[in-house]
DNA sequence: AATGCGGGGAC
DNA sequence: GTCCCAGCATT
């Protein structure tokens, strides 16, 4: 058996100090360190927190979230982002039931087979649950290693990544395989952080090639930026005098996907719809005619990290709403709080709701 | 190798 | 405004 590297030493001993509570650490539960990995992706802890205490909750074991529709997932999962993390979540967990047996595979290679399980969340689940030695690689490692090593190359070039788990995957030997991980994700997360990391005291001080070298403010670096674009969406939002609603199920490859918006006219400009178009879209696109149009009074900002949304609201009265196709669909008012819908949409429900309030 | 996918918090 | 967060699937 090998021995612990220094490196290795010196951050378990820094992380004795270090108790950070986290509620999905309670045990080794390997559903319970999954779902959490899972959740925490590209995700804050204090974010996350709230969904997985949700979840464990509502699903208390794996066959438990197989067994529930997407519908329900994917509403408890409403306003967490990026949506795919939902779908994969109740496929994985539909895998684990159908092709083991209900029992969360111990191999890591069968831990890595699952969707939305990635090398990072398939070595956190190994080495967590099973203490198994496997190194995890996320953006607080990444950090803490490219500055130790004073590595000045894009880390989000492949090859770089490949440099820094092949160092990982190093470090990690002869030392206990939960600890560590837990130890150097804490340490990216406490103490050497994306900006101004507290180098006065710490115990790399002098090992580390970044601080030696004064290159700490300029490591990480990356090759790529994000260009954004912007989308103008119209929802009409059409309702019969019978309190019916039309929701739109988002089924296309695009933001949101698995979640229900309105019928959405998209433009490039922020003009806003006239009348006759409405009118026409609404016939072509449903039979339906049109009663009475309230115009929206303002547009919602939506800020994505890839795109600038403004929303503006339709409120459209239309005749007798029936026989509607997938992905549309019919439903009373009451029951919108059942399906899952963006932020965007939430936030103009919430101001509506508290509009009639105060009216 | 490059791209798209959310939402929010820290600065 | 910018950056980035317990990353991944798809092309």
């Amino acid at each position: 058996m090998a021995k612990p590297t220094q490196f290795a030493i010196r951050l378990l001993r820094w992380h004795e100090g270090i108790d950070r509570d986290l509620p999905w650490k309670k045990n080794r539960n390997p559903y319970q360190i999954w779902l959490s990995e899972i959740i925490m992706q590209q995700t804050r802890v204090a974010q996350g927190t709230p969904y997985y205490l949700k979840f464990v909750s509502e699903y208390p074991t794996i066959t438990d979230l197989a067994d529930a529709p997407e519908d329900d997932i994917m509403k408890l999962w409403q306003g967490l982002g990026y949506y795919s993390r939902a779908r994969n979540l109740h496929h994985a967990a539909k895998t684990v039931r159908d092709e083991f047996d209900g029992d969360f595979p111990t191999a890591y290679k069968d831990i890595l087979s699952l969707k939305g399980v990635g090398k990072y969340t398939a070595a956190a689940i190994a080495s967590f649950a099973y203490g198994l030695e496997y190194a995890v690689v996320d953006g607080n490692v990444i950090r803490v290693l490219s500055r130790y090593y004073g590595i000045t190359d894009a880390v989000d070039q492949s090859s770089t990544l490949r440099f820094i788990q092949e160092k990982a995957d190093l470090l990690i030997k002869g030392s206990d395989p939960s600890d560590y991980n837990q130890a150097i994700m804490d340490f990216g997360a406490l103490q050497c952080t994306p900006k101004s990391p507290n180098c006065a005291i710490c115990a790399f001080e002098d090992t580390c090639t970044a601080y030696q070298k004064e290159l700490v403010s300029i490591i990480p670096t990356k090759a790529k930026k994000i260009k954004k674009r912007t989308r103008y969406l119209h929802y009409l939002i059409l309702e019969d005098s019978a309190g019916r609603v039309i929701i739109h199920h988002r089924r296309e490859k695009d933001i949101w996907q698995s979640l229900y918006d309105y019928h959405c006219i998209e433009s490039l400009t922020d003009t806003q719809l006239g009348e006759e178009e409405i009118r026409k879209d609404v016939l072509d696109n449903f039979g339906l005619e049109v009663e009475s149009i309230i115009y929206p009074t303002k547009a919602y900002k939506h800020i994505l990290t890839h795109q600038t949304l403004y929303g503006q609201f339709y409120q459209i009265k239309v005749d007798q709403i029936s026989n509607i196709n997938s992905p549309y669909l019919n439903i009373d008012q009451g029951a919108i709080p059942k399906y899952a819908m963006p932020v965007l949409i939430t936030n103009y429900l919430d101001d509506t709701k508290k509009d009639k309030l105060f009216s």
